[in-house]
DNA sequence: TAAATAAATGAGATTAATTCTCATTTATAT
DNA sequence: ATATAAATGAGAATTAATCTCATTTATTTA
C-alpha cells in the first residue's frame, strides 16, 4: 500500500516514520481542521504525546501543516495540501465544528482592494488575511 | 477625581475595587489592544497576578472586555466600550503591534451579503465575523 | 545486505500560562 | 458603625506544550 503520507514526506525530504505517517493519515482522513486535543485522542496508544507535538512542529516547518486558535481558544491544526490553499474558517460556537470555506473570487477581489486602502491608511504592508465566521451549525441551531 | 472606570463598574453593577479600577484605567490609557503579558508588566506591584486574571474574567462577564489570540498565539485583551464596537485587527507580524481598524460601510455590506450566501450554502446561522490582516507596520517594513 | 551513522521516538521531567484555594482584607448593605 | 457579602493576595494546583536523554528506528555507506 503506497500511502499518500509517505509520498508527501519523501517529497519534503524528511524521513518517513510511523508517527508522521499516522498523524498525516489521520488528518487526511478527517479532511476538516482538527483540534489538537481530538487528534491526540484519535492517536492514543499509537503516538506518544511528546511525539505528536514534535511531529506537528515538523510538519509546520515543511509548511504542510497550519495551526491556528479557534475563537474558543483551542489549538486547531489542518493540512496544507496545496500551495495555494488560501481559505477561511467557519466555526460553530456551540459544538466546536470547524469548516473550511472559500470565498468567491469577486469577493476576494473586494477584500484585496479594501486591504489596499488600509495599507495606505496605516502605512502597513499586508501579506495575508483571514475572515473568521462564527455561528451555529445546522445541528446546533435547532436545539 | 471621578474616574471613568468607576462609572463603568457601577453602571455594570459590580463592585468598585482598586484592581478593577487599575486594570480598566490602564486599558483606557493605552487605547489599543494589549497583550496580557504587557498588561501584567504595567500593573506589576499594583495588582496580584491571580487577581489580574480574575479581573479580566470579571470584565469579560459584563461584556466590557474582549479577549482574543493573536496569530503568534498570544492572548490579547481590549475594552469593549460601546455596544456596537464591531471592528477588525491589523497585526504586525514582526513587532507584534495590534491596531483596531474599521472597514468602510460599503465593504461591511459586501461582507454581509457574502455571509448570507455562506449561511445558505452550509446551513449555518452566522452571528459574527472578523477579518484579520497580517503584515508589517511602518517601522518594521523598513528593517 | 549488514554495519555505521544520524535522526526520531517514548516516557517522564520541566516550564509557563491560567485557574484554584483559602485566610485576610475591602466593599456594600443594614 | 456594624454585619455581611464579595474581592484580594499569595502561593498551590492544573494543563498544554516543550525539553531531556536513553533507546529505537531510519537512512546511508561500504
Amino acid at each position: 500500500m503506497d500511502k499518500k503520507s509517505r509520498t508527501i514526506l519523501s517529497e519534503n525530504n524528511i524521513s518517513i516514520t510511523n508517527p508522521r505517517v499516522l498523524v498525516i493519515e489521520e488528518l487526511l482522513k478527517y479532511k476538516q481542521p482538527l483540534t489538537v486535543e481530538v487528534l491526540q485522542k484519535k492517536l492514543k496508544g499509537q503516538v506518544a504525546v511528546s511525539t505528536l507535538y514534535r511531529v506537528l512542529n515538523d510538519l509546520k516547518k515543511i509548511n504542510l501543516l497550519n495551526e491556528f486558535t479557534s475563537p474558543e481558544n483551542v489549538s486547531v491544526v489542518e493540512l496544507n495540501l496545496h500551495d495555494d490553499s488560501h481559505h477561511h474558517h467557519l466555526f460553530c460556537t456551540s459544538c466546536g465544528e470547524i469548516i473550511d470555506i472559500d470565498l468567491g473570487k469577486n469577493f476576494e477581489d473586494n477584500i484585496s482592494s479594501e486591504i489596499n486602502k488600509i495599507q495606505k491608511m496605516f502605512d502597513f504592508e499586508i501579506h495575508d488575511h483571514t475572515l473568521e465566521l462564527l455561528g451555529l451549525c445546522s445541528g446546533c441551531k435547532k436545539d
